[in-house]
DNA sequence: CTTTGATTTAATAGGGTTATTAAATAAGTG
DNA sequence: CACTTATTTAATAACCCTATTAAATCAAAG
């Protein structure tokens, strides 16, 4: 094939990693596959991250890094719990809608492999922002608990409900594509109304 | 190896197979892997099953069935949709603590393989126990609205909030095993507090 | 124009995979 | 006991996989 200079070329099978990644699950996307949806050879894909485990390292950090900055910069500003709640579940389905496969590809990688898990712990578990965002979110329940505005919850709990609700929402296109409609203006309505379902049962299960 | 009678056989290579699968996926699990772990060889596990395929969809099946059939006896004498609730989390959760891989089986056989989902929509799509049940769920919601017990919810998601909100707080028992205690007492008491939690909130989520 | 270093390729080693074969062994029946 | 049928095995065909190698090709610098 015609080369490009080896930045675009690298760019492109990350590019098609990610795609056949997120299509189809790590065990199941061969680097053959990869450089053939480059248009590369096989090779080629081993040339630039050395191994197929480290190609998928850093797609998968890639996206990390996406969501806590995106999750930054919004979420930084909030000043009560009910704001907050409703930033970080509008983030999430701003940032899930442009990439709709990225929960699957989560809930596949981290849950699923234990391999897989071990790998994102280690870049997860001392991430300067997860740790920033989480202590945000614990003094703000802290602060709105003792001003009655909400009941008493416990932070993981309450951010394991909003994970739960949201990315369901998207693990379940699928089925809502093969059981409901494949129309894709019905799918993005579908989104949207369990954007809003999402906050309401978050918001009602803090409510006094 | 000693000899069983077939059926025997059979058994213990369906077994061995399920929990292979549950562990590791259909993916990452081979007939080799199977037959090592019953103690035969490879070649007997296609003497009985044919085809890896087809092993798996008999050890689906027997999930869904199992589930389905737990599902009608606990079900059927519920009189309201807050019982419901009860009933069907309850459920879930009894279930799923026996099982608790299941869900991540069901997850990755179901949202991830479009193969595998395929397959299981044949069986399920016009399965006569989940249309009825579906279909006493729908007509308690319309009672309880008119007679103004709960607030108007549409009923796939109802469901959808509650399968989301069970599911995820099994999927989420490997991060709840690195991250916070891997003790086993531990988590007995973290499920025993997401059971109670996520009626909480449906029920929350109902009140008009 | 040649040299040098970065890309890209073909070829292949060394695995592992599913599935099929034919042969060996056991169990049950007349 | 002999024969048939059901299990079980070893051996192997026919793939696909990752990763490495050495050789080919290109692009820019001297």
């Amino acid at each position: 094939m015609a080369k490009l200079s080896g930045d675009d070329m690298q760019q492109k099978i990350m590019e098609a990693a990610q795609t056949l990644f997120l299509e189809k699950g790590y065990m199941a996307t061969s680097t053959v596959d990869i450089a053939k949806k480059v248009g590369c050879n096989q090779a080629l894909v081993h040339y630039y991250f050395r191994t197929k485990q480290n190609l998928f390292k850093q797609i998968y950090l890639q996206y990390v890094n996406a969501l806590m900055q995106l999750g930054k910069k919004n979420i930084e500003q909030c000043t009560s719990v009910v704001d907050l709640v409703h930033e970080i579940i509008h983030l999430y389905f701003t940032f899930f809608s442009q990439y709709p496969n990225v929960p699957y590809f989560f809930v596949n990688e981290l849950i699923v492999s234990s391999e897989h898990r071990k790998m994102v712990q280690e870049c997860f578990i001392d991430n300067q922002m997860r740790i920033m965002l989480f202590n945000q979110l614990t003094q703000l329940i802290r602060n709105d608990i003792a001003a009655g505005k909400i009941r008493d919850v416990n932070p993981y709990a309450l951010i394991q409900n909003i994970v739960s609700l949201v990315l369901t929402s998207f693990l379940a296109l699928p089925l809502y594509n093969d059981f409901i409609s494949s129309d894709e203006a019905d799918k993005q309505a579908y989104l949207h109304r369990r954007e809003q379902e999402c906050e309401d049962i978050i918001l009602r299960s803090l409510k006094v």
